[in-house]
DNA sequence: GTTAGCACTCATAGATGCTAAGTGCTAAAG
DNA sequence: CTTTAGCACTTAGCATCTATGAGTGCTAAC
């Protein structure tokens, strides 16, 4: 068990470190605590708090840093959200005063706005969209050879495609398939729409078409693309900032990751239960970013699922600054978006 | 004048340099050429190469380095394009190997391949849209309150964006604001279709509608998009290992020039005279290029215009491959998009 | 439990010396 | 007039050393 004095010499050790990135001495941390010790005392008690396993030393004469069970200790029981300052708060506000003609551009702009408030990484996905349902779809002719697939979602989502016409089919088969598409489909969960794509729908294609695969794989393609997970990424070049630049390799492989949406799928994982969670990490399957440490908010827009937005950024970021931000923001993001469906989306 | 044999050590100056990164030594360079002098007359033909400005020192008593003007004579007179290793031939026919719906996959993959194959970045423009004729426009709607404006160009691009219907429209006179689109416009080079925009066709729509500006900014919109010139950059990581690392703001700036389509017209210029040429970064306007080199290539696709695809990379890139690489595949890549026009552009 | 004092450790920065690679110059040879 | 051997000189790069300052752990006294 921490005593007092412990918790207080820790947190202002996370403080600190995460504050100016240097390791915290005995005599630097007094001037900072309410304390009438000495720096012996304080020596003491940093014994202690390193032999639990909180805090480390660089080497065997330096100042201490946060373990990872520090920062995780510090984090669970310690961190305490500071409010935003009125300077970045103006920003946010700001920054969203524009009119969005998609969803998508909202949740891109949101993770411009957070990595340029933070000078981190910020990835955001916008509100789940495992539950949209098809609202409609389209097939525009372009020209003698090329059809656009167009397909809408409740959850505003608009997706595009073009293909070329597969051959045997002609445009009469072409257009009563549509309605039946649309009879069929439209309505209901993508989710729905993507089982009974396998299972009913060929049969009754194949009164309109001989091969109706063809035509499925330009429906099915679209169809993966708007039930897509799609994350934006803002501030991209700020990991160069954090990266101890040594190995061009390992930076050039952490962009790609970060480019790749699968990859960011299962970095951020399923929204969690708290809106702000913190992940080091060592807690995170992925060896290149064991000096990283992401920060995700859930925010929720009513009965259009749960939105993230995630910081990324080094262990040793400022905490209880972020998470303050953080939360501020998922909240006006929610608040956007939620703007942006009453007008839109619901009728 | 420069005599044969200096020019032959300046050629072998810079395919060392080029090749190794280091300044070249007498001794080195006498390794390597066929010549049976001594060491101590090739440094008195080098003090010759460094009086006219062509070569330099990076210190005291090291080794030679071209000069600025060093390698703009090389680039002039003395480089000899080496053929295409047979590996490389066979990737960029592999890597080209795929259908493509549009014409922009095709772009957008050849600044991939040529990024991978030189780990340099590479930029690359289409065929010039400056001359592409408007074949169609259509808009279709999407719910209650939104639209989606497409627009197709006999170059093969397409182009669309989602709107909300401007207040004072209705569908009525929207349809008939279309057809009036279709016949004005339908068929002539987007330039003009542009100049129409601003002058006899707000007086037309003036019978269907109170205020066309609304809908004159939609379409506007989209066809600004459609005109503009899209470039793709390939490899952009690969920037990290041409800058001296040193100062990571110059590299951001450097990225946010890359992303930015302007500073890449900028930066590209107009199709030069010559398939193939070299622009020294200090002869480029932008003080980040400095220490970059520029080799931009053009190609031609018959009657759909030129194309451009450019590789940005250290001064001291090795000339002879990189311009022997690129020769080929700015063919390669005429004949793939020709292919495609064959398919679907013309009829 | 707290503190002063002290011996100890280590990162950092600056100084020193050595080596390898390279140069320019000079004087002699071709 | 050109070429060459030889030599004195310069420099980057590297390893080695040293001083300094910030920090520690420990001990003995309060």
């Amino acid at each position: 068990m921490l005593t007092k004095r412990q918790l207080l010499i820790l947190k202002e050790i996370v403080r600190l470190y995460t504050e100016y990135g240097q390791p915290v001495g005995s005599k630097k941390l007094l001037e900072q605590l309410p304390m009438h010790v000495s720096s012996a005392t304080v020596r003491n008690e940093m014994v202690h708090l390193e032999d639990m396993g909180l805090i480390e030393k660089t080497h065997l004469s330096s100042g201490r840093i946060p373990s990872m069970k520090g920062y995780r200790y510090y984090l669970d029981h310690l961190v305490e959200p500071s409010s935003v300052d009125a300077n970045d708060m103006a920003v946010i506000e700001t920054s969203f005063d524009q009119s969005y003609h998609e969803i998508d551009q909202i949740v891109a702009q949101s993770a411009k706005i957070l990595s340029s408030l933070t000078s981190y990484t910020a990835i955001s996905l916008g509100p789940e969209l495992k539950e949209a349902r098809l609202t409609g779809f389209r097939l525009v002719p372009l020209d003698n050879n090329q059809v656009m697939a167009i397909l809408v979602t409740d959850s505003g989502a608009v997706e595009n495609q073009i293909f070329s016409i597969p051959n045997g089919i002609d445009s009469d088969s072409l257009e009563k398939v549509i309605r039946i598409i649309n009879d069929e489909l439209v309505g209901l969960p993508l989710t729905k729409v993507i089982k009974k794509l396998h299972t009913s729908i060929p049969q009754l294609l194949t009164h309109y078409m001989i091969t109706p695969s063809g035509f499925l794989d330009i429906f099915g393609g679209v169809l993966k693309k708007a039930a897509q997970e799609r994350f934006y990424v803002g501030g991209k070049m700020n990991l160069i900032n954090t990266s101890t630049i040594k190995d061009v390799n390992q930076l050039k492989s952490l962009y790609a990751m970060i480019d790749k949406n699968d990859d960011l799928a299962k970095l951020l994982g399923e929204p969690a239960d708290q809106p702000i969670e913190v992940r080091l990490g060592d807690e995170m399957t992925n060896d290149l970013l064991k000096n990283f440490s992401l920060i995700t908010a859930t925010y929720n827009v009513s009965e259009h699922g749960r939105g993230m937005i995630a910081l990324l950024g080094p262990t040793s970021m400022p905490y209880s600054r972020m998470i303050g931000l953080l939360d501020v923001f998922r909240e006006e993001l929610a608040k956007k978006i939620t703007d942006y469906y009453a007008h839109f989306g619901d009728e």
